[in-house]
RNA sequence: GUCCCCGUCGUCCAGCGGUUAGGACACCGCCCUUUCACGGCGGUAACACGGGUUCGAAUCCCGUCGGGGACGCCA
């Protein structure tokens, strides 16, 4: 009787309005950089509008270089937004922490038509129940505890000054289905959504709550995102009910994957926009790559490849403008794409062979030979040089992609391979969370020595000899520097990831 | 564990009831070539399994198995 049936229907004739709402908080993503070329796509094949939001909600994860760092890289690979927090737009603001005020009066609506309450629990309070229930092999779940408070219960902890969140309200029985655009219909029974938490005790509301709001309120027509969302959109249909909003047409795209098929992460793979540039992929070949999983591009037929005299080959690669006219979101395929390297380097390697010769070197001039980055080596070697021709004997790591030490370089003396790649896993654990800079590096790794028993001498020389691949380099945090961020820690990974497949394929020998 | 999604070569895609199951990357071989790369030609390689439905299933249905995701005061 309280089952929902989401009428999003093809009838939905408003004009169409898409967006990509990406966190702030650290590197752009090539997820981001995917779903936006989609909902790019979807928006430019129907006269609509693609609107960028930042989803800055999270206080404690923000990184407030990451929303630059993010337009940058959108913008690289080509994508144009109609909205967003830098060019405006009409339903503005487009940073969602600028929204507070909104939010807050629509939690108001909620509680005031009872489809959301307030929860007086501390976090650990909720955390010890969690651990409590997956220890008896129970569903983590609210166990809705404060779902009953009485109005007198609930004046006499607001009097106290308790901190408290406001939940959604999940109704006991029924279900909610709603449609995917690419999968139909989707039942989830209400007793396995939870009472998902809209409104935090800062004051600042989840993304479930932010979501939903700003769509309705952007006149978003179409959400396309990825299919881990799957999961929470019963909760999103329930909250447009509460509301008594339109619901707008859902597509769940498949997820991006490691080589191991697990969702794409920085542990198996670079998924950093930034490493891509810096690394000198061109910004064609990562969109047509993007274009690539899933699917959507309809191949060539036999008759084109005979009328063009296309390469076989050729049904493979394709330019923006290219997606814009054949893309068909009907044809995507719901496996999750593995994300290639292999794959995606053979197509930077199409492009770069299309480029004229002129063109060619100006890739060249602007990336991995620009000024800036010769400028930045340029200090860290003068004092080393006798002649300027030895610059490409103390640089080379620098221009080099694969950087493999040998044993002998990397292992120090009296350390046995096994510690010594545990504490460059350490290594790697520790850059990941410092700021950029030499200071910061420098210290982050003398803490961590200091912590695990490694003298300051092996310690860096054990990360001058995987990044350098060699015991002579020019200093090593500047070097970290100017080598990046990304590229420094995808090279560290890369080693570790060597090391370790080395290592088990030895054991299995010995067997 | 519970719920949800998915399942064609190693990988990315084609196939939408009748095909010798097609292309691309990778791999292997040959040719081109002072080397390498590019390019050309050829090759290895897949419908997860079991039941149905049907004259006929990679294609439709069910089950099993496998993979993935979600289960946060993260997004």
């Amino acid at each position: 009787m309280t089952d929902t049936a989401a009428p999003n229907s093809p009838l939905d004739t408003r004009p169409t309005r898409v967006r990509i709402a990406p966190s702030p908080t650290g590197d752009p993503h090539v997820g981001t950089a995917y779903i936006g070329l989609l909902n790019y796509i979807y928006a430019r094949q129907r006269g609509g509008q693609f609107v960028l939001r930042i989803e800055d909600t999270d206080r404690t994860r923000f990184v407030a270089s990451s929303e630059q760092m993010i337009f940058d890289a959108l913008k690289w690979v080509g994508l144009t937004w109609d909205e967003g927090p830098d060019v405006g737009g009409p339903y503005g603001p487009y940073r969602q922490s600028e929204r507070t005020e909104i939010y807050r009066e629509h939690v108001e609506i909620l509680l005031a038509n009872g489809t959301a309450y307030r929860s007086f629990e501390t976090a650990d309070e909720l955390e010890a129940m969690r651990q409590s229930q997956i220890a008896a092999k129970q569903p983590p779940r609210y166990n809705g505890a404060h779902r009953h408070l009485t109005p007198q219960q609930i004046d006499a902890f607001l009097a106290e000054g308790r901190p408290y969140t406001v939940r959604l309200k999940v109704p006991t029985e029924g279900s909610t289905t709603f449609r995917d655009e690419l999968r139909g219909d989707i039942r989830f029974d209400h007793n396995n959504v939870d009472d998902q938490v809209l409104m935090k005790s800062d004051g600042f509301p989840t993304y479930h709550l932010a979501n939903v709001v700003d769509d309705h309120l952007m006149h978003i027509t179409d959400v396309i995102r990825a299919e881990e969302w799957i999961s929470s959109t019963p909760k999103h249909v329930l909250l447009y009910n509460a509301f008594g909003w339109q619901l707008p047409r859902f597509w769940h795209m498949p997820l991006l994957r490691n080589i191991d098929k697990s969702k794409i992460s920085k542990r198996k793979n670079p998924v950093s926009l930034v490493y891509y540039r810096e690394s000198g992929y061109l910004p064609e070949a990562m969109l047509n790559f993007l274009g690539l999983m899933g699917g959507g591009m309809a191949q060539p037929t036999e008759a084109e490849i005979v009328s063009k005299g296309l390469n076989t080959k050729e049904g493979d690669i394709f330019s923006l403008a290219d997606m814009l006219a054949k893309f068909d979101f009907t044809r995507i395929s719901l496996g999750g794409p593995v994300f290639d390297l292999v794959k995606l380097k053979w197509l930077n390697g199409e492009y770069l062979r299309k480029l004229s010769p002129d063109a060619f070197f100006h890739a060249l001039r602007s990336t991995i030979l620009s000024d800036a980055y010769i400028r930045a080596i340029a200090p860290l070697v003068q004092a080393r040089l006798e002649t300027l021709g030895q610059f490409g004997d103390m640089t080379g790591f620098f221009f080099a992609d694969n950087v493999t030490p040998p044993e002998s370089v990397w292992l120090p003396k009296k350390r046995t391979p096994e510690e010594t790649l545990l504490f460059a896993a350490d290594q790697l654990a520790t850059l990941e969370t410092t700021n950029w800079d030499a200071m910061s590096i420098e210290s982050a790794l003398k803490a961590l020595g200091e912590a695990k028993q490694w003298s300051v001498k092996k310690n860096f020389m054990l990360l001058r000899a995987i990044l350098t691949g060699s015991v002579t380099s020019p200093p090593l945090t500047e070097s970290l520097v100017v080598f990046g961020k990304s590229r420094s820690l995808d090279r560290l990974r890369r080693f570790l990831s060597t090391q370790q497949e080395a290592q088990k394929r030895q054991a299995n020998q010995r067997k």
